[in-house]
DNA sequence: TTGTAGGCGTTATCAA
DNA sequence: TTGATAACGCCTACAA
């Protein structure tokens, strides 16, 4: 037997007029839930439109008016950073707890650099796909500011209010954050550390180099700053440099987890053991921290809840809020094997 | 001075029409490169068009029938698991390579279970908001397969048709990469391997058993499975159990790379070293299996080309291509250190 | 409280 | 090749 497909025409507000006995505008008032229609075709409407199984077209809405229901995000990442860093799935499933309870969309775009991102940008907003957009990874100068603050455009900058004048920013604080590595490291003993940094280029390096050297000085500790790339290769390099130094430092603060993880290997090679000879530290605590051995000592911070609060803030740009800055949950540090006592001088 | 925000009105194509002094249905054609405009309409509309910074309003295109030039994606996971894993990350990146060149957009959620997927993808449809779906994760009844196929929604399911039918699907041949895993151990004179196993309820878990038990009968191996929920505790659990037994095996195939990591722990504990008393395979080859000591052999595969190829197969179906089933590339094992010889029989 | 009608921006149909 | 004009589905004055 043939059981031909029952070629469902969408069922539409008329629909459920027609079906309800009464007009459009009621059905419409009745189902957004507004004063202007009376209990029973209210609740008439309701079980109709149930009962046909109607369900907004998000089009014809969007197009009378309504927002699109949808914000967006790029990201622009190579696509193997993209899957080694742990925070951007993370930040994802925290916006998306945001956004689910309001049933609104997320649309993601990966993009190749921030030019491409913020033409991304541009077109979603004049095609009018998207209500707003979160910034993250910001640059000095970033093609994205501009088109966000020319276009109107209601954003939420992830990062230092510092770097993105203006906008609604959420950010962490690195300053403090860097501080309690740092002084864990000195009520440890050591005397000598050094910083393996990402490169200057992102906003937040110049933050933490301050702050380590601000924190060192207190501390009245030798300290030193080398500059990566983020790599696993260019942290091993560093790793390696650094160690075999005439003075090598005792403590080593790493600006990621990858490349705290192959210095654990790296010290390995040269023939000192973590943390007897040398104690490391890791920024962005993640799973991999946890799994090696020695579990890293490690920055860590909620990287979910910094999504879904980013996502609120966008909401709020959209319902019209000022710009203004918010700060996340300071990252702290979880204390794990990589980093002990400092050895005693030769 | 004041520089007042020129309170730009949407620019429509009744706009450019009016500057170009023709209708909007030419217009409309010369927008979309369609035939039936004169070549000297054609260029004046697409340089006023320029000019006035005209750009299609998507939800006007949308409701005029044209499609939603989106396709979604629900992630069924808990967010700490989605961001431990790179797969998905890499998949939406390759999905997204391939989207990017059509210039559509990719609809991203994250719900808490396979029901409240089925349940997104079904609002999705009914509102008109995506052209098709990607459905990954299957698991045996998927409530998703019967809401897309009662929905006729265009949909591609990453796994093995075996569990999708009807639908069409890309896959690994997981089969075979089993195959390659037992027989490299084999060739290393292993003679008692044990897999270490994804729950039941995954659809390939089923595949990759009963390949695992054809290979190692095949090979003359004992063999073994054991169960795990896939979880870093599980996977240490199972690896201490198996390697504490009265006559251990000397070759350990985990279902994913998490767990082949913490064994490496496990086995060290056990006084046991890695690969001269045990060797170690994981499934999905990561980050994570090229930076710990010794360097994981894994089954890596190429997860972003994987997520190009099923968008493209999704674009097809949308496009009104029939049912059918595409084998991606096989995994295929990089050899590293956790694998050597089987040690001497005492 | 209810219903009518116009508009949102495009695409598609159909005369001219 | 053109240009009115009618959908598309919803929202919202405005009038009854």
């Amino acid at each position: 037997m043939m059981t031909s497909v029952p070629q469902t025409r969408r069922v539409t507000i008329a629909d459920v007029a027609r079906e309800a006995q009464t007009s459009t505008a009621s059905v419409s008032y009745a189902l957004n839930g507004r004063s202007g229609v009376s209990p029973a075709t209210r609740e008439r409407v309701l079980e109709v439109a149930a009962r046909l199984g109607w369900s907004p077209a998000s089009a014809a809405r969007t197009l009378a008016g309504a927002g699109a229901d949808t914000i967006g995000l790029v990201l622009a990442k190579d696509p193997r950073d993209l899957s080694v860093e742990p925070f951007y799935m993370q930040f994802i499933a925290g916006v998306e707890a945001t956004l689910t309870s309001r049933s609104m969309g997320l649309l993601l775009e990966v993009a190749p650099d921030a030019d491409a991102e913020a033409e991304a940008i541009r077109r979603w907003h004049m095609s009018r796909r998207v209500d707003g957009v979160l910034l993250t990874d910001l640059i000095p100068d970033d093609p994205r500011i501009s088109v966000v603050s020319e276009g109107a455009i209601p954003a939420v900058v992830v990062g230092d209010p510092s770097v993105a004048a203006g906008l609604t920013t959420v950010w962490t604080n690195d300053a403090e954050a860097m501080q309690q590595a740092v002084e864990h490291l000195a009520a440890l003993g050591h005397r000598r550390i050094t910083r393996v940094a990402a490169p200057r280029r992102y906003a937040y390096t110049a933050i933490r180099d301050d702050a380590f050297e601000h924190a060192a000085r207190a501390a009245g500790l030798e300290h030193d700053i080398v500059r990566t790339d983020l790599s696993p290769d260019s942290g091993a390099a560093a790793a390696r440099t650094v160690l075999s130094s005439p003075r090598p430092p005792t403590g080593l603060l790493f600006d990621n987890d990858v490349m705290a993880v192959v210095a654990l290997t790296t010290a390995h090679e040269l023939g000192l053991s973590v943390p007897s000879d040398v104690s490391i530290i890791a920024w962005d605590d993640s799973l991999l921290c946890r799994l090696v051995t020695p579990g890293l000592t490690a920055l860590g911070h909620d990287v979910v809840a910094l999504g879904a609060h980013a996502a609120r803030r966008l909401l709020d740009v959209i319902d019209g809020a000022d710009p203004s800055t918010h700060q996340d949950a300071t990252p702290t540090l979880q204390v794990r094997a990589s980093t002990g006592r400092a050895p005693v001088e030769a």
